[in-house]
DNA sequence: GTGGTCTAGACCACG
DNA sequence: GTGGTCTAGACCACC
């Protein structure tokens, strides 16, 4: 369910982070769901339980998750999608970063259009917190 | 040229590469041009000289300036263009995370395309390293 | 009659024993009337009966509810008011915290006078346990 | 300057925050200075670097103060007084239990009103960051 | 059983 | 020197 790399540079509480959006994101974890207990967790992916509870906090922050003090960690009734400007602002940047590096690694702008619908189609299959998205669309 | 924000969470390293490579993408650095001496810039956005030493150094591992020993630092003439498998994969994995986080944000993948046509009438209008890549655009 | 959040951040047993003060602070819940059974308010409230059992067992260590055995559980006929010297330093204390709280939400002294003010009115019209104060206030 | 209470049941990291947040509020510590290292509070206190970095990133995310990397961490220079709905009604909600609190240890309406003002004296006397409310006072 | 707090001490990135 | 991350393992509150 989870694949942490412990060799990676990116913060193993950041990957535990990213991993679980991208369930939620895709739908494979649906709202209401359960997640592993923070000792499951840590036993699943060798890691410390303080590491795993790092991350479950970070996600509680940012309202994907929410514990029931006793009862564990579950999915957010309501993946909140604040239209958060300041957040937009600086996704923003990272992309325009993102893209001169893909430029330096022989990459354009079309491919990077063409990578975007990848993921799209990758990701977008099921009717996880995309297709909340659909709205918009028809 | 360069701006610095010591309170960012970029590290101020970081910072110079990023701004650097913006600068030589947009055409507004040409290649073979001078760049300040790590101790004028150093002083110019207040930094230590250690610091802007390593960004110079990160920029001339990735080819994008070079160093002429005794004569400064310069953009370096074939802005080396390597296909890097390893790092477009990396770059494709930051873009996923970068869109789910988008969405959370409240923006779907119409929007990114969008942004992302924005910055390349911001970065693309001059004739910088972007125009190499027109031949592959035909 | 009493309303559980399990999402707060609050203990539900806390929850239980504040609305419980609440309403015999407001003169809902008087003297001598019957609190539901453990049983009846863990089934109403969703939670678990020793939770419920805890709160109860506060209130009653607290001298606001008394348990007579076989009957049931009652609202205590003298609300005991200890002056306790240890516990008004304590309030004073959160007090102080929570007007620094205040402060950095955008909220300044009189605003906080004004908030005891509407609180007086939303609870002190009944003849509830403040009635008790009154010699107090005249 | 802080001082603990290993034996409280407020968690050691709570009692930092509010220390300084009080320092801070009382003007002792303006905008600019710098806090104590991590490492140094740590000692000072006799507790654990990370107990004091998680009240130090907790005062940051607040926006009370802010780390310039390498450098140290300092009040920050705007302390941001977002005009937080909904934390105006958590601190009014938590307002009501104290007074309720209060009065079962012996307290009216009115001394409240008092203990307010004996606080507003104790901590509005220096200029500092009370002073910003005194446009609103003019 | 759950998560929350804390300690002790290591290692690394940044300036 | 600074703070950020992680491990190992303890204790407690809550349900």
């Amino acid at each position: 369910m989870i694949q942490i790399d412990p060799r990676s540079p990116t913060p193993i509480y950041e990957q535990i982070i990213q991993q679980f959006k991208e369930l939620c994101f895709k739908g494979l974890l649906k709202e209401g769901d359960k997640l592993p207990s923070v000792r499951e967790l840590s036993t699943m992916v060798i890691a410390n339980p303080n590491t795993v509870s790092k991350a479950y906090k970070e996600l509680e922050r940012q309202g994907i998750i929410e514990t029931l003090r006793g009862r564990g960690t579950f999915v957010s009734e309501k993946a909140k999608k604040t239209l958060d400007e300041g957040k937009m602002e600086m996704i923003k940047e990272q992309l325009k970063s993102l893209i001169i590096d893909a430029f330096y690694a022989g990459v354009d702008f079309q491919d990077v259009h063409h990578w975007i619908d990848e993921i799209e189609e990758e990701v977008g299959g099921e009717d996880g917190a995309r297709s909340k998205k659909s709205d918009k669309d028809n």
